[in-house]
DNA sequence: GATGAATGAGACTTCATTCAT
DNA sequence: AATGAATGAAGTCTCATTCAT
């Protein structure tokens, strides 16, 4: 009857808002910018996210499910809590990595980090069950680990982003390994 | 004439950059705002300081470099790895929760990241030197913990600031107190 | 193939269009309230009104003719001037009430003001030469009475209204009846 | 010590003001249309009036309060009812004239009609009272009266507006003439 | 040097209209 | 003929910066 609601539209305005957001922060995107890398008009936006806020929470929501989504994904395999950690960590860095625009988003909306701070701890929480066997892994220290590392590779320079992955991995391996 | 009122004036539009950017982060500061807290009108802001950026870099700068001297400070006592470490720790987080809004207007300063990755690490490598004893207190560990402790603390909703140093201070003092 | 389906749709947004621009005046009325209200998309406007602007001149029609069939159907009646008239204001005051929202969004359309401006003379001369009996009632009286009216009930906060018509009818009572 | 601010020019942009509402309506006209006109930039007009619909209402009083002041001063000459009320009336319709363009935005502003409703009231109030000697000049007929010709001079044609308040004068003489 | 009114670019958002389906 | 997603022009308002005083 008419065009449809084009689920690869809002799929192509979510990722070109995680891209923007990431490289820009909240504020400083714009959302001409995000329609034009989407490849729409900007009032398309609109048909899709009610204002820039809900894209945005939109864009981070989606990272993050995305996120708890893998993890649980390798933590179901049931490996030993030596084996999984060294995947969580593999894994974790990579996302990381892959989504280096998007976390440096979240973290510059200061107006939305208290909703890190709670997801941080869910994610913490499920990892620090799944390693109970682990020394080092309880979950408050898992927690300022995961926030270090977290804080880290969004702090660091694009082009340094294998360097800095490379020296967290080796210090985070050797934490594990401990006796 | 002598340029002491000039200072003054200088530390006074510094202060309030400091608490509003902190408050209301780069983007949502506003010149007139920080105008207003300073005492002086807007146009003023522009003798000391050539631009907004040039401002918050300059507020940013002046609460590291206050870090660096108290934790040279304590450092330069010369008491032994362990206690000066749990005095680091004390007045780190004390550091962090009077400087709660800065810390969170630095870090929300998306496309000033990298200037808190360098500074993180000058942070780490004094304090790691000066606790070579210490089994866990490697420079690589040491960036990760604080980093993950100024996120998390960063991210943590004001009122609940207390609850999560002790989080914080407890699980530290557990790792410097491993074997 | 009959046209009746169409008609129907015609006067279902001719209706929806009444109510919505009388509630919101021409410029705060948007074409998709009036198609949600209508039941049809927005699009389906466009197949029976050109623009915005025709749809609120057909809306503006609709009512006055209405209005005037009214208004004719009791002066055929043929009864004395006095009687009429009265009848008249009765109609006249019911028929403002119910149209209230409509009223108000005929005035609010600044640039349509002229077409009231001249519905308005009809309406008096009309009025007027079948009372002429009455010696207050002439045309250029008439047209000053009935504006008056107009306005008054179009201005008057909406739970008003009925204090208000009670208080122009018992004025126009008063000078219709005066010696 | 700076650019003081201007009488001057918020006289000049309620005077744009007046204009441009006048002849646009409260939603056509733009900002840029009024600063245009009073020869000021976008941004001069929120440092005035802090946002349009301030802007619109300080226009509205600021000829209201005109009205009212020209009326007070021809009653308080404490001529005969007669003659007050023939000056009254002259003057009342040249202000008509003369504020054509704001009276028509008034009266378009249909978010605002319910401010004119009471004005008109107030207005009525005061001309009955001082009028108390006319056989037909009673509170609720002047209402009737003033609104009627508010009407219809702002509902005119700008072209005809000299013809109109011929018509209106003369009826208005008449009735306040009758025995 | 200080002031703060003035500037004007640019942001978000709305919505009349179009047109592929 | 009907649909409604898409368009994009245009509007209001903000605010970093300038500059006359």
């Amino acid at each position: 009857m008419s065009r449809q609601p084009d689920e690869d539209k809002q799929q192509r305005i979510l990722k070109a808002a995680i891209e923007v957001f990431g490289t820009q922060g909240l504020e400083r995107a714009t959302m001409k910018d995000i329609a034009d890398l989407a490849g729409v008009a900007p009032g398309t936006l609109y048909t899709y996210f009610a204002d820039k806020e809900a894209l945005f929470v939109g864009a981070v929501d989606r990272v993050w499910d995305d996120f708890f989504a893998g993890t649980e994904a390798i933590l179901a395999k049931g490996s030993d809590p030596r084996t999984s950690s060294k995947a969580l960590l593999g894994y974790g860095l990579e996302m990381l990595k892959a989504l280096y625009p998007l976390v440096r988003g979240m973290i510059s909306a200061a107006n939305r980090l208290d909703l890190m701070h709670a997801r941080l701890d869910s994610l913490a929480l499920l990892i620090s069950k799944s390693m109970s066997g682990l020394p080092n892994a309880t979950f408050e220290t898992m927690r300022i680990w995961i926030s270090g590392v977290l804080f880290l590779l969004a702090t660091v320079p694009h082009k340094d982003i294998d360097h800095e992955i490379d020296r967290v991995k080796g210090s985070l391996l050797r934490l594990l390994e401990a006796p």
